[in-house]
DNA sequence: TATTTCACG
DNA sequence: ACGTACGTGAAATAT
């Protein structure tokens, strides 16, 4: 077997990465995309070819780009991007770091280095592969040489081969003439002018016919075509100018040959602190574990002198490490620990408590279970000794989803602590503990002083974005709220459950036996590919692909199928019943604990818009819409003696919009009391209240939807299966109605533009790095958030105050029912049958008293024995 | 691990 | 010419 040369383009691969990958930025806030993605095209052809030697070429001068050539000749495309140029630098530091030759030289473009090279290395018995996104190279492709091609395809890289033959088959001409081809038709965006009149056509045409350039001057009168023949014997010279400069040089002087650049050993010392720096985590795990920790400990060894002195280790039972400061003991750090639920003792806790401690946590709503075991402090007052980093780092980035001390420290304090994995391996914190003692407590000890540190600039941040009240009076008590209601959870009967479960089996059998029989063969229906099969190829039902990976078997698109083939609705029936099953029934009777209640967790930290969430199991999605789902909620039963009472806001988020909006004629129509769609379709339509028929309000419920959710002439005629110039008239009708909200919404994406983040009525921001993506469809997507992220946020804002006071009150008037759940607009208590009238009251007024607004907060309350019952 | 589908607000 | 309504989480299958 022949050694292998691998060739890169630097520039072009470079590029293609930055289109390819969407913005990406390190937590300084440096673009990363481009080298990411130039990072995944070499490592998937150096583990494809495990080449013997490397290159990279470069342009001497970075910034010639293909398209800014083209924008000087046509002027129609923007000069490259800041975003790109900037990491010019950083790909060619990161490849020296990894010992990559790099050759550019002044004078010389990238593509003659290239070619050079590639002929240098076939001549000297390599087999050579050339990446780039160009197919100017495709010239230089032989039997030995294989330009490479990669395409950033959705759903990864795909990298076309090409030798000479293939060259051939795909272009009907060998790789010598391609530069001829290219000579004729020329290339707007290499500055080739070509022929005039001359296209890929006949270009292909006349080279086929002819075999080269020469050979079609010398037989030129035969041309039959006369525009074509005046045109090649006009322009001759420019032909032989545009040939010179498609033609690829293959002869330049290099300071380095292909046997000069053997491959390097890649995982350096040096590439891993700029992969890190640079936040290229995917790439981390490539490095052998002892460079990385030689790295790191070069780094962490300046920062922790005498460890000893200022870590001590509070050993609660057998699993928990605490971290404690003591030279700063106003301040003891917890990072929370999966482990920890296997705590006993918490006396040394809450001694330190007691003496005026205060805890800076990671998820302070998991370790107040260590501090009180009675309820008799309001939320403010449980909080008034915890901070909780996460918490601030999720209000001034909520788009993160996760906050471990880790990323929190290396943001807001620039340094770096090595993931637990990286330390230990994969194991579970107790096992580090336990093997390496020394290290864990050291590891601990530095989170514990950058944490500290990291939150005193939180702290500071959010002053400086005036979020410092949501999180002090909003965010932090309501952790305290949240706890108590993960604690209390939520009773479920699991005799009711599994007779449910094995109901919906027998139906689910019959429609599988009946869609087989159906299908004439036995299949995964819940398999979308398979069944995509059997419906579009095997049955031959019509259907558009709609996925990257095949035909879409949604339930809209089987829905317009449905009278094409009765299978459809035997499917969609056993979608409803499987669905039902597997997550609503089995794995929710999973989730009972021995006290006969699932305790759901309440993520505070999660959602973009400031909602919360609820997951294992989520409780905020048990069915409703459908009597058959909504049956599921007659097995969520309050405890005996005990009913539910349930509250939730009457079209909260249109109501905020239209107070936000300050829209006097939407304003008005909530104050007359009317329903507000009728209203809405009386208006849009332009006839008299009492003509409004069901389908004119469903549509106008509609618009109204679509509004809140930033409307789009697409988005409204899906959802209503019209066309889209009937949804622009509806949408164009909705704002002469309500110009307000248009003027409003003009507003929201004018100032989310400029500051690039939006705001809640509270002042909860939502950054939007979309709106400054240079991708149309992400600006586009960036638009409709900035339109919805206040109205969504204003109004989980409202329920989170809300949240605070009910809890608040429950508790000071006495009272033992608890809030157990909340779904976004919806607050569900547990209580006594003998405080059902009281805790009816307490929900409505607090609900709607949480926030005074134009359009008053209206807010609907029932009791019952179930969840079923309540709504 | 990613994709598709679908439950909710 | 694209390919879309906003916000979630979970299960199943495919990779």
């Amino acid at each position: 077997m022949a050694e292998k040369l691998v060739l890169i383009d630097g520039h072009s691969i470079l590029h293609r990465a930055y289109f390819g990958v969407p913005e990406l930025t390190n937590s300084e806030g440096i673009h990363t995309n481009a080298v990411y993605g130039f990072l995944n095209i070499m490592f998937k052809i150096l583990d494809e070819e495990k080449p013997d030697y490397l290159i990279v070429a470069f342009d001497e001068h970075a910034p010639t780009f293909r398209h800014e050539v083209y924008s000087a000749y046509k002027g129609t495309r923007k000069p490259m991007e800041d975003a790109l140029r900037e990491q010019v630098p950083l790909i060619k530091d990161l490849l020296t770091a990894m010992g990559i030759k790099i050759i550019s030289k002044e004078g010389i473009e990238a593509d003659d280095i290239l070619g050079t090279l590639a002929k240098e290395g076939e001549r000297e018995g390599l087999s050579v592969s050339l990446v780039s996104g160009d197919r100017d190279l495709l010239q230089i492709a032989s039997d030995n040489i294989k330009i490479r091609i990669p395409k950033t395809k959705r759903g990864g890289t795909e990298i076309e081969d090409y030798f000479a033959a293939d060259v051939k088959e795909r272009y009907g001409v060998t790789p010598g003439q391609f530069i001829e081809l290219k000579a004729l038709m020329g290339d707007a965006s290499d500055n080739i002018p070509g022929v005039p009149k001359v296209g890929e056509k006949t270009a292909v045409e006349l080279i086929k016919t002819y075999g080269s350039l020469e050979n079609i001057f010398a037989n030129v009168e035969e041309i039959s075509k006369k525009s074509i023949r005046e045109s090649l014997k006009e322009n001759k010279d420019l032909a032989d100018l545009s040939l010179f400069l498609a033609t690829i040089k293959t002869d330049c002087e290099l300071p380095a040959g292909p046997k000069d650049a053997p491959l390097p050993a890649l995982f350096t010392k040096e590439a891993y602190m700029i992969c890190r720096r640079l936040g290229l985590k995917s790439y981390l795990s490539r490095f052998d574990a002892s460079v990385s920790a030689d790295a790191i400990t070069e780094v962490q060894s300046a920062e922790i002198k005498s460890f000893d002195e200022i870590f001590a280790d509070i050993t609660v039972g057998e699993l928990i490490s605490l971290s404690v400061l003591p030279s700063e003991n106003e301040f003891l750090v917890y990072e929370s620990k999966k482990d920890a639920a296997a705590v006993t003792d918490i006396s040394g806790l809450k001694t330190l408590k007691d003496k005026g401690v205060r805890f800076l946590c990671l998820s302070a709503k998991g370790i107040y279970g260590y501090f009180y075991d009675e309820e008799n402090l309001s939320a403010m007052d449980a909080v008034s000794c915890f901070e909780d980093a996460a918490i601030g780092a999720y209000l001034i980035d909520p788009l993160k989803g996760k906050y471990p001390a880790e990323d929190i420290i290396s943001a807001y304090s620039g340094k770096m602590i090595k993931s637990f994995e990286e330390s230990f391996g994969k194991c579970s914190d107790k096992e580090a503990y336990l093997k390496d003692n020394d290290a864990y407590k050291k590891r601990e000890a530095l989170i514990c002083k950058y944490l500290l540190d990291s939150f005193k600039r939180i702290e500071s941040i959010l002053k400086e974005q005036n979020m410092d009240g949501i999180y002090r009076n909003m965010e932090l008590p309501l952790s305290y709220v949240l706890f108590r209601m993960e604690n209390e959870g939520i009773r479920a009967d699991s005799k009711e459950l599994a007779a449910y479960s094995s109901e919906l089996d027998k139906t689910i059998k019959t429609l599988e036996e009946r869609i087989w029989f159906q299908a004439g063969t036995e299949f995964n229906i819940n398999s979308p590919k398979q069944l995509g099969v059997i419906l579009f190829e095997q049955m031959g039902l019509k259907g558009g692909k709609k996925t990257k990976t095949g035909y879409s078997t949604a339930a809209d698109v089987l829905e317009k199928l449905a009278p094409e083939n009765p299978i459809i609705r035997d499917i969609l029936e056993y979608r409803t019943y499987a669905k039902l099953k597997s997550t609503y029934t089995d794995s929710m009777a999973s989730y009972i604990s021995e006290d006969g209640r699932i305790h759901t967790k309440l993520n505070q930290c999660v959602t973009a818009t400031g909602r919360l969430s609820s997951s294992e199991p989520n409780l905020q999605n048990i069915p409703m819409r459908y009597e058959l789902g909504r049956r599921i909620r007659k097995v969520f039963k309050p405890k005996d003696g005990f009913v539910f009472v349930d509250a939730d806001y009457s079209q909260i988020e249109l109501r905020i919009l239209a107070s936000l909006a300050g829209d006097e004629n939407l304003i008005e129509a909530y104050k007359s009391g009317e329903d507000i769609h009728t209203i809405t379709a009386s208006k849009v339509f332009h006839i008299p209240a009492d003509e409004v028929d069901e389908l004119k309000r469903r549509n106008a419920k509609a618009v109204n939807f679509g509004i809140v959710y930033g409307i789009s002439t697409f988005g409204l005629s899906e959802d209503l299966s019209i066309t889209k110039k009937e949804a622009e008239n509806y949408i164009n009708e909705y704002f002469l109605t309500y110009p307000g909200i248009k003027a409003y919404l003009d507003r929201a994406k004018s100032e989310a533009k400029e500051k690039g983040y939006s705001l809640t009525a509270f002042g909860r921001r939502r950054p939007i790095p979309e709106l400054r993506s240079s991708n149309f469809m992400q600006r586009q997507f960036g638009e409709r958030v900035a339109m919805n992220a206040p109205v969504q946020g204003t109004a989980a804002d409202v329920i989170k105050i809300a949240m605070i006071r009910v809890y608040d009150r429950l508790l000071s008037e006495g009272l033992r029912s608890r809030l157990i759940l909340q779904i976004h607009d919806e607050l569900l208590v547990e209580a006594p049958k003998e405080e059902e009238t009281k805790v009816l009251e307490i929900l409505k007024t607090e609900m709607e008293k949480a926030a005074d607004m134009p359009v008053s907060l209206i807010v609907s309350a029932h009791s019952g024995a179930d969840l079923y019952e309540v709504k």
